[in-house]
DNA sequence: GTTAGCACTCTCGTTTAACGAGTGCTAATT
DNA sequence: AATTAGCACTCGTTAAACGAGAGTGCTAAC
């Protein structure tokens, strides 16, 4: 257990690295206003706090810097939840402007909050899967081909052409697409296969001649791939991280952030509320000297998508957390209102 | 004019030079194959080649390094054509295989030719101006809301969703689709604005009720912002080559490559056939150490886009222009395949 | 319990020296 | 007359040496 005072001087060197990115050393501290102790007295706190584990030294005579373990009890323990600033009027207005369709309000989300923290952000979109089938369409372009749109109670658009069999005349064509709108409209996409595979298939087969090339066409179309969608906000900010002045970094960074899945993997494995994971608490070996925070957006009970920042592990914490706690509120409110209206 | 020793020791200077990244020496010329004089008669016909303005020198003692005129005359009058190799099987694969649309083909070869050169690659999207709309949807989500989607006759979809005006009925809603679909089908998309407000508004006004305040949204929703469409292949590949080893270049650089309405522009003012911008020819500053070797791809006669790779000036102009050529056909090829079918 | 004082440690920037790669010039060679 | 060998010279690179500065840990005094 920590005393107050060692509290307070682990409080206040954490919030100045954080700031300078440089060693504090103790006669720094003893400046500070709500320090009355002397540099000697506050080296002998310093040294016990990095027994402990929560500072460290660069070099033997260096000043102190917060080791990750220092992080954790910092958030986990020292941070007064503050009551946002302006920040959140900010991402209200962005959000709320007007903006028509989720995919929109998610990418200018993750450029807001880019924007405000000048870390990283990545946005898990809204999982597609949850959403329901409104409605499915066929337009043909020639005899040989046609693209098939997929259209969501979410306002969400999904389309891929094909190629149509050449045994297939158009009025079948569109005679399956009735039968598909029928019995589909309403269905989660994420039950589509499976629901194409037992009720539609049979009643294809008695209804439509030949159908059967199409509808592989068609599987192959939709199912295969769906990828999660991620939306990414100011990515080079990593760059203007003084801990990323060194190239060798920046490349293992960027090459980690072109591997999608991983990254999508990495904000799945989320649980609800507000997480944080500093430095090596990371699975993802290119972030291990970074702090991601996630937090999570609704619909109801269900989760729909994440919301993450990421940034070095000397991260503002107190900051980021309370906007990152505005923003899930505002997206989960915003998907709300998407779906009151769209049942 | 220079004379076929001056030719040869040039040409087997830049060749090392963009294999190596290091200044070249005379020692190390005279050791080449193809070579037979002494790396002091080398050294004179340096001396002459720097008086002329094709290298220079790092500093007083060092290795040569071309000039950018240096390479001006490398790529104009030294790069024999040659057949291209393995590469080009690759390409044709990549864009032939199994795609419906032209989306995906751009999407992919960006990604290939990346892979291929090591290098950045943006492939300017096919102006969707020049296309035509194939068919206009509107499908209501809720009684307030719905999406509008747009299917042009390259299988290319756009949507976007707009609020319904209150004193709007379904019926009357359907009946402002049949109207814009009898009447702009076959548009070419960049003619749509225009045309919806000479023949398609007064047709409106005689057959729709109220449909002023729907058409505005209708107009704001799609012919607001037409971005252009740029897609990218190996954004980080920069960060491999050896002149961007220091931060600061990065930085410059993919802020640069945020702007992309400056790259659209770069891109799009580029002429047939191909075209090499060496260093400070390029109007763009973070790109003035790179050069940039763009190709353009067409419908018949007219030019859709461009296939463009961005690299340090000391590029495999070879490798690359060869390739670049290759890509131009087949996508030009892909286009016009595209398009005998989707009239 | 707190603090002043001091010796000690380590980094950082600068200086110095040695080394090596490469040049330019001159004189000898072909 | 063209080519080349030889040599002095230049400059970048690396390593070692050094002083200054920041900060610590410890001891002794308050």
């Amino acid at each position: 257990m920590l005393t107050g005072r060692q509290l307070l001087i682990l409080q206040v060197i954490i919030d100045d690295f954080i700031q300078t990115a440089q060693p504090v050393g103790s006669r720094v501290i003893s400046k500070k206003e709500d320090i009355s102790f002397s540099p000697a007295t506050i080296r002998n706190v310093m040294a016990d706090l990095e027994d402990m584990g929560y500072l460290e030294k660069t070099h033997s005579s260096s000043g102190r810097v917060p080791s990750e373990k220092g992080y954790r009890f910092y958030v986990d323990n020292l941070l007064s939840p503050q009551i946002a600033p302006d920040d959140i009027n900010v991402i209200k207005h962005v959000i709320q402007d007007g903006i028509f369709e989720f995919e929109q309000i998610v990418q200018k989300s993750a450029e807001v909050l880019s924007d405000i923290t000048n870390y990283t952000s990545i946005i898990l979109g809204p999982e597609v899967f949850e959403t329901k089938l409104k409605q499915l369409q066929i337009v043909t372009l020639t005899p040989q081909t046609a693209v098939c749109i997929l259209i969501t109670n979410t306002g969400h658009v999904e389309h891929r052409a094909f190629s149509i069999p050449t045994e297939m005349s158009s009025s079948e064509l569109e005679k399956m697409v009735n039968i598909l709108n029928d019995r589909l409209q309403g269905v989660p996409i994420l039950r589509l296969p499976e629901k194409l595979n037992t009720e539609v298939l049979s009643l294809m087969r008695m209804y439509v001649n030949d159908f059967e090339k199409s509808f592989d066409y068609l599987k192959a179309a939709f199912f295969n791939e769906h990828p999660v969608k991620l939306y990414f906000g100011g990515k080079t900010n990593m760059l203007m991280q003084p801990e990323f002045k060194d190239i060798d970094k920046v490349r293992s960074f960027y090459t980690m952030m072109e591997r999608e899945e991983e990254i999508a993997d990495m904000l799945k494995a989320t649980t609800d509320g507000i997480k944080v994971t500093i430095g090596h608490e990371n699975k993802v070996d290119a972030i291990k000297d970074c702090s991601l925070i996630t937090a999570t957006y609704h619909l109801g009970e269900e989760q729909m998508g994440t919301i993450a920042l990421l940034g070095p592990t000397r991260m503002e914490y107190k900051k980021v957390i309370t906007l990152l706690n505005a923003l899930s509120n505002e997206m989960t409110e915003a998907l709300y209102m998407w779906y009151k209206n769209n049942d």
